[in-house]
DNA sequence: GTCTGTTTTTAGTCGAGACTAAATATTTAG
DNA sequence: CTAAATATTTAGTCTCGACTAAAAACAGAC
């Protein structure tokens, strides 16, 4: 079950794409990963012999089972390190997506576990964004509504971000945003 | 400035070559990196152009002045890690290395100087080796000798161990040594 | 149903970093 | 000082993961 940095930031991409669109197209996958049509495709094929994924040509990819499993195992370890980041060394919350980028593919459960522990099992990242369990279950916030959508004067609270880019989270912290 | 990961490790054994010996020989290197003398004649030239070491052909390898920062920044960051394993993940320390090896590769300065004040800059690693700051100052310990050149009897205080393998710490465990 | 435009795949290439086998240089023994 | 042993380099190949350009498949408009 050997996998590259590079085959698990497809499986993310993949999971993302897939649960906002039903499946990942090839195009998406390769904006996403900022690449080319063509070098997923090889990818592709290649995830789908080892089993990650579920893929006919032309078609687009969808996790398997093991696929979805993995891809979450990731994203709860992204967004650990993220709090780790944040809580423990001080980071703002705006500085702290590309580590974890570089973090996540480090180690397997046993350390992702032992972080999770450490920190004392936290549900929301810094953005908000739920973080899964050991198990792969994750939370689904309710009554959450966009900021758009709030009346003029109408109380209310951030629990997370769409954009999450650097320039946008500092631009919330002007504002007194957290 | 570029460097990839597999370049960090070169850097990193010859530094610990060239500090025993004065020079890192060609074989050695392969033996530390569990690699071929081929491979790493390629990789020597790459690194002489990119001005991390000094090196002619047939002679061997010494770091410039920037490798030898650069090396000691990630034993730095290889210690430092080891030390949050152990002590805040609980890990064992006979256990801790492997992951140290993939963690020193991430982030820059930054990051392991957060790391290094929130763990109240620790001057040893849990195998007892000290922890080069944030200059790339190391400490030498004074005073040790070889368990082996102890007389029966004499009392000691262990600060350090050559051979970090697991099974070798697990027996030390055994003894009750710590 | 066909034509046009978009998306995907195929085919061929490239760079990084490893390898083996063979050639060359260096060191050691006699 | 030369022969044998050892170390290093050269030459050629391999895999991984990317790329471009061109061909093929698909989807929407008429």
């Amino acid at each position: 079950m050997e996998i590259s940095v590079s085959q698990e930031n497809y499986l993310k991409a993949i999971y993302k794409l897939a649960s906002r669109e039903g499946v990942a197209s090839n195009q998406a996958i390769a904006s996403v990963l900022e690449s080319t049509p063509a070098s997923v495709t090889n990818m592709l094929r290649k995830l789908t012999e080892m089993g990650w994924i579920d893929y006919e040509a032309y078609r687009g990819a969808t996790l398997t089972a093991a696929g979805n499993k993995r891809a979450l195992e990731l994203v709860r370890k992204h967004r650990l390190w993220e709090v780790f980041l944040v809580e423990k060394l001080q980071y703002d919350w705006d500085a702290v997506h590309p580590l974890a980028e570089e973090l996540e593919h480090i180690g397997g459960e046993e350390l992702v576990n032992r972080l999770d522990a450490f920190l004392g099992h936290p549900q929301y990242d810094p953005h908000g964004d739920p973080i899964p369990d050991s198990e792969g279950n994750i939370r689904k916030r309710q009554h959450v509504m966009a900021a758009s959508e709030l009346n003029v004067g109408q109380d209310f609270a951030v629990c997370g971000v769409r954009d999450s880019s650097s320039l946008f989270l500092q631009h919330l912290d002007r504002l007194g945003i957290g």
